[in-house]
DNA sequence: GCTTGACCTTACAGTGACTGGAAGCACTAA
DNA sequence: TTAGTGCTTCCAGTCACTGTAAGGTCAAGC
């Protein structure tokens, strides 16, 4: 099984998976004899691994560390929830983050009338003539 | 007023203005005698502009676009709207995909004793051992 | 006058996780 | 033999900074 079948059969690109290489995520193909890497089911397994926790946002350190966690048979449950749960307060974060963004924007295009006239209400706050500390108040 | 204290005064970085510059975004700003930067209040403006348009997830390039429209009398408010309403889809395009992340964690977490124990759901789940088509599924 | 320390300057490298592109072999089909 | 595709390596680019190094400037204190 070449790169590309790899890719195929795993979801990532070719270029992805080497660059997990490089990055020593995952170690070295092996490679044929005409310098071709070769893949192993175990090795599509792997990357399949990675692939899964990269969806679920943790970093590729993370993603190589929960990895070798699972290969290591005296881990501990605790270890590994303990890494889940971090990473969702870090998505918690972020929602919030990107919901007080949203919100603001909302506001603002609520109150922009949306035509061919000049005034508007969302440059006003980006220029900071609105009440900020009441989120999109209007007095 | 120095780089620094148009730092203060923004709540940007003096590394972020000269970035900011050198990208750009903000034309050079005027020198000293002794070579260093000096800031108006209406520059102080515009990068406070500029801040404000990143924290509501503006790209640079947006940001820039944004302000060279709210220093544009021909503009019309339906230009900045439209900007703005696709900010928000992109945001909450985010915020889907980050849910979809903590919920899948969060199912993993619920069923993970979290003890002494190597047996874990959530390394099952990164190994492709629960049904993926049902999220979290316990069948 | 000299030193110290904070601040300014430029320029380049590093971050994270890829993605794109160039240049050059390898393989396959016509 | 040729064309086309796929593999290889290596380097550059993305985004928005951040860190670091080497050096010039300024104000205060001795």
């Amino acid at each position: 099984m070449n790169i590309s079948q790899a890719a195929e059969a795993t979801g990532l690109t070719s270029k992805t998976i080497r660059f997990y290489e490089q990055q020593g995520v995952i170690p070295p193909a092996a490679r044929a004899a005409n310098g071709y890497r070769i893949y192993s089911e175990q090795q599509l397994d792997m990357l399949r691994f990675i692939k899964r926790s990269r969806d679920l946002g943790f970093s590729l350190d993370e993603s190589r560390a929960l990895f070798a966690l699972s290969q290591d048979p005296t881990r501990t449950s605790a270890s590994v929830k303990q890494k889940a749960e971090q990473q969702i307060q870090r998505i918690d974060q972020q929602i919030e983050s990107l919901q007080q963004m949203r919100a603001l924007l909302e506001t603002a295009v609520s109150e922009c009338r949306g035509d061919e006239q000049a005034d508007c209400p969302i440059l006003d706050q980006l220029n900071g003539m609105t009440d900020e500390s009441v989120c999109g108040g209007k007095a």
